[in-house]
DNA sequence: CGGTTTTTCTACGTGTCGTAGAAGACTACT
DNA sequence: AGTAGTCTTCTACGACACGTAGAAAAACCG
C-alpha cells in the first residue's frame, strides 16, 4: 500500500503543520525540538534522502528554484488519510458490509458528525 | 501498517471467501485454479510458511487436532477492512476533517448507504 | 513397519526504509 | 573573482518484511 516509514511520517506530519515551505534543516532541527526525549541528531543528508523519496512518491513537492529547497507537502493529512481511508475501501468487494462494520465502529459524536456531513453533501431526500 | 504482503493478500482473499476450513493444499491449488494467467506453480511450503506468518500475525487459526490442518480467516474481510479504516483515522490528528474529505469523495449511493446505516445505528436525534 | 503426506526449520533474494558519508553544485562575503 | 561555507545529489549499507522453497522431522495410512 501507499503507506509511509516512520521517517518519512515525521517528516510529512511536520510539512502538513507547516503553513509555508520547509528546508530539510528547519525539518532536521524541528525533529528535535520537542521534548528531545532520547531523540537522536539526525544528518542533514538522512533528511534530504528521505525528502527525495517523499518527492518520488509524489508527496511532497520542492521549490528548486529558491536555494535552500522549500519542501511542501502536496495534500494535506486530512486529503492524505481520506485517500488511504479509500484505497483501503477499496480493496474489498464488499463495500456496503465493510461500510456498515465501519459505522459500528464510530462513536456516537463521530456518527454525529457523519450524519451532518452526508446532510451538507447532498440533503437527505426524505 | 498491518498491511499485507501480495501472496498473503491472495491466501487471505481465499480464506474469506470460504465458509469452511481450508488445508494448505486447498490452497496451493486454487491459487492456480483461475484463469491460470501466468501463474506459477507455489510450493506447498511457500504457503505453509505464509500461512504461519499469518496466523502469527493474528489473521488466521488453524485447527491443531484435524491432520491436514484447517486454516481459517479470523473475521471477515468486512471486519478486516473496516478495522483497517478506523486504523487508517486514527493516524490522524483532525478526524473531523478527514471524515470530511472521505465523506466528499463517496458517490451518492454510498452517501444513502451511510445514511441508512446512521440511521439504523441510532436514529438521528429530531 | 514403510511409504506418503504434512509440518517445521532454516535460508536466500529482493525491495523498502533509516541512516549517512563523499563528492559535486551553489551562495555569499570579502 | 576567489574561497569558505552550505546545500544537494550520488552511492551505499544494515535491518526488516516478504516471497520463495529445500531439508529434515513428524504424523498418518495401509
Amino acid at each position: 500500500m501507499g503507506s509511509l516509514g516512520v521517517l518519512e511520517r515525521m517528516l510529512m506530519d511536520l510539512l502538513w503543520s507547516a503553513d509555508a515551505p520547509l528546508t530539510a534543516n528547519e525539518l532536521r532541527d524541528a525533529l528535535l525540538d520537542p521534548a528531545a526525549t532520547g531523540a537522536k541528531p539526525l544528518a542533514t543528508t538522512t533528511v534530504l534522502t528521505v525528502l527525495s523519496r517523499l518527492e518520488s512518491k509524489g508527496f511532497v513537492t520542492r521549490d528548486r528554484d529558491s536555494r535552500p529547497h522549500g519542501y511542501t507537502a502536496v495534500s494535506s493529512r486530512a486529503q492524505h488519510t481520506a485517500e488511504l481511508m479509500h484505497e483501503v475501501l477499496g480493496t474489498t468487494s464488499d463495500r456496503t458490509a465493510t461500510l456498515a462494520r465501519f459505522i459500528g465502529n464510530v462513536s456516537p459524536q463521530e456518527a454525529q458528525t457523519l450524519r451532518a456531513l452526508l446532510e451538507s453533501i447532498g440533503p437527505s431526500p426524505e
